[in-house]
DNA sequence: GTGAAAGCGCTAACAA
DNA sequence: TTGTTAGCGCTTTCAC
């Protein structure tokens, strides 16, 4: 009644008015649900492209008895520290949505098993959700799936990784080149004033993230050839699940290659070859590493570890989250893609990132 | 459960039949207004006892023509880009909080005159906001301010700067002692390859802001006690609005101090310093300052300073005004304090920090 | 195809 | 001191 707010606030009724039909008919043509002719049509649109519309939130989802089930297609958080970490954000967005109708639907999938990934979003297919946020870790496996989301309508946001041949709604993560080129001054920041070479190390990668990790290598070496010309850096890169055979391709290629600072572009990677070093009497070599897993904040505050690089997986999978939430409920567009500050950690900010819950 | 999607939720309805009375007599007792007849209240409440009730938010705000207002209480962004960079945490605020009937009002007053603090924090009070959100730069004027607000029931919340003696909801900001060892070891791993001391330098700090800015100092003090307890830190304090006058001085203490290394606790105080450094010759001397001022972020691209540290300011504003708004239309509870992350920032990662509207 | 009208759960004004 | 009822803005059903 006299609530300054809505005294700027247009309502449905308000555009029923401005076009001469009810309000109705207005409600069709913005949800593009039932019948409407081609001149009612035409008359609500002209006046929506005049106004600035922002439906309400609380009348609508009061108002209405539909729930929305975002799914989301992710890594089995049991298997891999790094997948754990992005449930947190999980969680917290299902409390915020809760209220408003959003239903959140996990599906995990065993990272390194192209079959579960198949299964499961067999399985998430079969119960029609709203809309999908994904982790397309298996290329093609998930190029299938999104095609079949494409063919179904159902929108879909990526994140963590980016690949091509699908359109999703947005892509949500970082800058994978920006970031090879920041994990490259920080290793020369921490091994400057030490004789030797730098290189980044790959290892046991899954092919399926190639392009990830190519670009962070590209972004390493961009760094280091902008700085000294002259000589180029190594990549490193060793492969197979054995520990035994990874320590000793590992002490080999340093020694080979006179090793002073090592980049390591996964977030297991680093404690792996910490652990390693420490043991071979390596401990002087510089390490910039990836994300807060446990194990790599022990090593960060035992200087074991130089830098680390935050990728926040919790709040990626929170952000498509969002995106989707608003993209059902108000059909606003979602950007291509969100990219997020690419976050050094060491070990005197390191806590305040913990304590942080999802900032 | 607190769950409206839940179809079995007890309403107002429900309650009143159990109780048989009337919903206007149930809303009465629950929210202890108007008048309500003893009988009537002993047979609501013994109901309210037996069963769960939890009301529907969206409802009540739908069905309630009551505006809460937010007052913020600030410096003019006007005189002080770091301040200004607070408002965007204010208008994305603004816009998000809107349709649940919160109103936004800020109250500016100028930095280094406490009269037009307390002129403000007048004005402030007798419009009588709901809540207050306030950055307390004027120790003794906002004592008096808070105790006031205490005493009219008034809800508060402080950020960026922490004051003792009055008791906020919550506090948001960073901890300035960590911020000052954050600084210190940046400072460190930039200069350490080269000869000399390092400096904390106070550029016109206000005494109010003493706690704040002491806090850092002592942070910094402590890493480099911490990696080499013999050699004592000096701390520079340049104070006056002259500008050649600070020229002249600084450069006397950093001739005097064999100074190589500098950290800056304000915001303004990095690009200042290094005009002057550049213009004397002195641009070897490393930097640290703090937040992503636009000539900050030149330098910082230039190699004129070596970090940042990230303070997030409209980040805080928006956070504080999201507990506010949470304690007022859900009864939500704000955390004591909220501590952000201390954001290291790089030549390497200020762009995509810049791409990242409020993370 | 369209408009009118009955909810959604709560608040607040108004009778009684 | 009570109960009744008209909104809040949107959805959804039901006549026409």
């Amino acid at each position: 009644m006299n609530d300054p707010m809505n005294k700027n606030m247009i309502r449905i009724k308000d555009i029923a008015k401005l076009s001469g039909v009810s309000v109705g008919t207005v409600d069709r043509v913005i949800h593009k649900r039932g019948k409407v002719s081609e001149k009612a049509r035409k008359k609500v649109e002209k006046v929506l492209e005049e106004i600035d519309y922002t439906p309400n939130l609380l009348a609508k989802t009061l108002g209405s008895s539909k729930v929305f089930t975002i799914a989301l297609l992710i890594p089995h958080p049991g298997q891999d520290p790094y997948w754990k970490l992005s449930l947190t954000g999980l969680d917290i967005a299902q409390k915020e949505w809760r209220p408003y109708h959003m239903e959140l639907q996990p599906y995990f999938f065993e990272l390194e098993n192209a079959k579960s990934y198949t299964a499961a979003a067999e399985k998430l297919l079969k119960a029609s959700p709203d809309a999908v946020v994904s982790a397309p870790i298996f290329q093609n496996e998930a190029v299938d799936f999104f095609k079949q989301l494409d063919q179904l309508g159902i929108p879909y946001i990526h994140f963590n990784t980016m690949i091509s041949e699908v359109s999703p709604l947005s892509f949500i993560g970082q800058d994978s080149y920006q970031s090879g080129k920041l994990g490259a001054s920080l290793l020369h920041l921490a091994s400057k004033h030490r004789e030797g070479k730098v290189t980044i190390l790959h290892i046991r990668e899954s092919v399926q993230h190639s392009v990830h990790f190519r670009e962070k290598e590209r972004g390493f070496r961009d760094f280091f050839r902008s700085i000294r010309p002259s000589q180029t850096v190594s990549a490193v890169i060793i492969e197979g699940n054995d520990m035994d055979t990874f320590e000793e391709k590992l002490i080999i290629a340093i020694k080979k290659n006179d090793i002073k600072g090592l980049f390591i572009p996964t977030s297991s990677g680093a404690k792996l070859t910490a652990g390693v070093l420490e043991k071979n009497g390596l401990g002087h070599i510089s390490i910039v590493g990836y994300d807060l897993l446990k194990e790599n904040i022990a090593l960060l505050k035992n200087d074991k570890i130089a830098f680390l690089i935050h990728q926040n997986p919790s709040r990626q999978l929170f952000r498509g989250i969002y995106h989707l939430a608003n993209h059902l409920l108000f059909k606003k567009k979602a950007p291509s893609k969100e990219l997020f500050p690419l976050e050094v950690i060491t070990a005197e900010n390191v806590d305040s990132y913990l304590e942080a819950v999802l900032h």
